[in-house]
DNA sequence: CGCTAAGTTTACCGATCGGTACACTTAGCA
DNA sequence: TGCTAAGTGTACCGATCGGTAAACTTAGCG
């Protein structure tokens, strides 16, 4: 239970690898960032991708709990969370670090669907996809599957376009469509 | 008007980026998987980016061309072809070597808005916008850029989705969706 | 006190990175 | 025939890549 050099390290690599990408971040470069020196760094990691999974690891906590909590402070029964959730994104797409999505940045640099990399980006989609069926079910919204997938879409789809820009505001474009397909599936 | 060793360099160069990343292709290992000697690259391209800048040209005119005919040959009206874009995708989706769109995997690799590639790759994107914003038009439908950003919502979170590979058919979760948006747009 | 674990600095490894120099071959054309 | 443009092979550049060796400092703890 440290609460040390380790976890600093982890959390200082995720802002390093978020701004600057992960192969083009080296771990020389990591190094004099951090203040933490190589030696160490490879004392906790036994590679560069290990440190990678752990990064994502935390960023996938991190990111989950905030969006959880955050639809659940900006709205009440579950029909209007799902909505919120667009609420959310578009906050964060407008803070001034915003960079697309992480998950998806790792799987566009370790494109190999077998690579541990790219299995750890598809297994955080997987964890939203079950939390978002179920506040589907919860909304008592027909077809709870189908529907969370669909906002799904809608959601990555929103966090791909805030990064490339040419839209002015992609997260309420999404919100509108989320309004139109939730409707479409109360019963 | 030649046909010669330059468009051939910028069309291999366009399949290894393609399956293994921008940044992890090495200009040795693209000389010795295309055969074409490393001077002769740099005579046609000044520097690497250069070479991904032409390499993005093509592939933006290819996609385009391939994606705007295949919705013309599946389907009829404006309003049909809208739809008919998911099927087109899907048929993407499932070729062997498919592993996402490239212009979202150039924005990732290359990650500052500022960047040329980067640039390169939001232009790509906002000429699809103006062609479906122009569809939505023809189809009559209300609000056609709204409804037009929406879709292609919608197409961004397929392929993403698509190559994260967590679930079963995107292309026709987002079409389901589409019919619905597009329904509720009908004046 | 002395042991141990964590972290440090410094220097190094072979491999590869993007890019260049130079001398050579080949084909088209006047 | 002889010039030129396009392409080649080979060898190299300094910088950086991921990763390691060895000797040292520091702090906690029995």
């Amino acid at each position: 239970m440290r609460p040390t050099k380790r976890d600093e390290l982890v959390q200082q690599a995720l802002q390093a690898f978020y701004r600057n990408g992960f192969q083009a971040t080296g771990m020389d470069m990591l190094a004099a960032e951090t203040g933490i020196s190589k030696t160490s760094m490879y004392k906790h990691f036994r590679t560069k991708e290990d440190l990678i999974l752990a990064v994502l690891r935390l960023r996938d906590e991190h990111f989950r709990n905030w969006l959880y909590r955050r639809m659940e402070e900006l709205a009440e029964t579950p029909r209007q969370q799902l909505i919120a959730m667009f609420d959310a994104l578009e906050e964060w797409f407008a803070e001034p670090g915003y960079r697309g999505c992480m998950f998806i940045k790792a799987s566009s640099e370790y494109q190999d669907t077998s690579h541990p990399i790219h299995k750890q980006s598809a297994e955080h989609k997987r964890m939203l996809e079950i939390h978002i069926t179920d506040l589907a079910r919860k909304a008592e919204l027909r077809d709870a599957d189908a529907i969370a997938r669909q906002l799904l879409l809608l959601k990555e789809g929103a966090m791909v376009t805030a990064h490339l820009g040419h839209t002015a505001n992609p997260a309420q474009d999404a919100k509108a469509a989320a309004i139109q397909l939730i409707e479409a599936h109360r019963q």
